[in-house]
DNA sequence: TTTGACTCCGAAAACGATTTCGCTCACCGT
DNA sequence: ACGGTGAGCGAAATCGTTTTCGGAGTCAAA
């Protein structure tokens, strides 16, 4: 393991050190170390120099030195489950995506963990924190009793979960107003004439899961609808899920002619679905998704969908968990995003006979 | 920016130091590091002990510090860029998932960074580098004179290339053979009795895409079919693209009847604006797509792709670069995979009139 | 001429691991 | 009884920063 039979090919390009820079100013350590940070008691003459030397020598402070010393990483961590389907959903990879950009923003990295084993995710929080490779984390698609949330918070690690939990009182969050919006959806295909109006719905552990549910719920009770339990059938995000979700509100012949999804993917999956039953789409038969990923904008059709800003969601995130680390309150941060409605060609009026 | 006005809320929880779990067992620090490392020079029973009493003291090592002391950071850095769209992608979203999940199984994290301005992306490569945050970089679409590449290759930084690039003998690397898959694809087409085959292509800044229409070139050729420059229209792998080219196909009445596009996105997005004209697919037009992206199955119709393996390319990258880390030469690790058909929906013989 | 009050800067001690180098035993052969 | 060998362990140095603490000047007020 430890020979090798190839030629290395390392070139050591000596990294500058702070020493050096020193050295070749005739200056401290400590001299330079200030000057490049800025410190009020170098005079500006000096920070000049140092600046123009280090610059000259193409230094860049070690990383790892510094999070020695101060006790930081400057990295924020983020762990997908599932691992072999890669980020699980497009939403997520864009939020992720938006994430990364904002945490750059301010001067953080993000540090992406794929764990395989479930068993093994809160090991590779404890470790990831315990080994101080990050400063806190973002918990995507918290779980109802989720125990990364109680074990985070009981060792005070800083974390923002994007969306809520059963603690939602006592940590940070950011969740967008899921409930609101999808009685706005289901109100939305009301006042298009629809009756009987379907969801399919998400994982059943997922936090927000339920609180959809409610949000459809609403929605029938505001539109005078009266709710039918059979019409909520079980999913778990994924595209395969619509498919099969369709297929069974089919199969019943419960008479609905609109479906409201719980997120676009599982959208895209009844559409697909219902293509192949023969069924058009928004014709006979109409479907909302929830997320409005870039994807369903090239749906076939255009998947009308519950939209929210996945970059927004992210900016805010990552000033969040700046704050936490930075020693805010947990509790000082949660905002709660609307979610609008985007009209696209997947629902309209049923057409007539 | 120091001051904060609400209260801390962090509570120190102390970790554990080598140091203690040392002065706990009464032996010194060597000893524990070493007994920790599983070195030979020290006891089995010695070597026990302070397992167990690490395990007690919920002893982890902290990474910083070793970090620093070994020169090494364990962690590889991915850039992404136009971080606006979140992971560009899906393909790149799915390989990334694939990537971290890989190299988890090396003991090795993902370094996620989102670049927001084209022209800091070399410089946050260096300040990466530089700063000792990663220890080597996997680059994702590489570009025609990718000076990303030069860059690295020029301080000996160790990197493995998804995609091909001008310089691919002297660079590590892993691709799909696209010029073989296009071919085939063609073929594949030409065999349903395709005559006026077109392509929306790929971005052609990036490497790739001179392949993908070489293979488009090739195919047409082996098939004995005529190469019509006209019949290749450009794009930039987005679904908007496969919308802009499939309607400009259709406008010049080009007479073509089957498309081959660069990636699954690109199909997605055609197959929505066929769809928009009217066009039904595959009775009148018959798309492929390239990647076989998880949602391509779901889409509808479901879509006809070249697919390869995002978890074996994860896979295998996690390796060359792990090598590479240890020292391997660069050069030693080039793979090449093979894309293989998936017949799905999206594509058939065109119906007669 | 002292005494402060400031401004600027530096020596040394952190941070927490790993590595180097050498020391102490026990045990062996002679 | 004595040098030699090897196994097992530890003191101190090291990685490259930042922090602490105080020292050397300068200048104005007393």
């Amino acid at each position: 393991m430890q020979s090798r039979t190839t030629e290395t090919h390392k070139v050591p390009v000596k990294r500058a050190t702070l020493a050096e820079v020193a050295e070749a100013l005739g200056v401290g350590k400590p001299t330079v170390s200030r000057a490049l940070n800025d410190y009020p008691d170098i005079s500006e003459e000096t920070k000049r120099r140092v600046r123009e030397m280090a610059n000259k020598l193409g230094y860049v402070g070690s990383s790892r030195a510094r999070q020695l010393q101060k006790g930081a990483a400057d990295t924020i961590g983020l762990l997908v489950t599932a691992a072999s389907e890669g980020l699980q959903s497009a939403y997520q990879s864009e939020f992720t995506g938006a994430l990364a950009a904002a945490l750059d923003g301010h001067g953080l990295d993000l540090l992406l963990h794929a764990v395989q084993d479930p068993a093994a995710e809160i090991d590779t929080y404890n470790r990831l924190w315990q080994q101080g490779k990050v400063d806190g984390f973002v918990l995507m698609r918290t779980r109802i009793r989720d125990e990364r949330i109680n074990f985070l918070m009981e060792r005070g690690v800083p974390f923002v979960t994007q969306g809520r939990s059963d603690l939602a009182d006592r940590h940070s969050w950011i969740d967008i107003d899921s409930e609101e919006a999808f009685a706005q959806g289901i109100e939305f295909l009301a006042r298009q004439g629809h009756r009987r109006i379907a969801m399919i719905s998400g994982d059943p552990d997922i936090f927000s899961t339920s609180l959809r549910e409610d949000g459809y719920r609403a929605g029938l009770e505001s539109a005078g609808l009266p709710y039918d339990p059979t019409l909520i059938v079980p999913g778990d995000f994924s595209a395969a899920c619509g498919r099969l979700g369709l297929k069974q509100l089919v199969d019943s012949a419960s008479g609905v002619t609109a479906i409201l999804c719980a997120n676009d993917a599982t959208a895209m999956g009844a559409i697909s679905q219902a293509h192949e039953l023969g069924l058009s789409v928004p014709e006979q038969l109409s479907v909302m998704g929830y997320d409005g990923v870039r994807m369903a904008e090239m749906f076939s059709p255009p998947l009308t969908t519950l939209s929210h800003s996945a970059a927004e969601s992210g900016e805010r995130i990552a000033s969040m968990i700046v704050g936490l680390v930075g020693g805010d309150a947990p509790a000082n941060h949660q905002i709660l995003l609307p979610a609008q409605i985007i009209e696209r060609r997947s629902t309209g009026p049923t057409a007539k006979e």
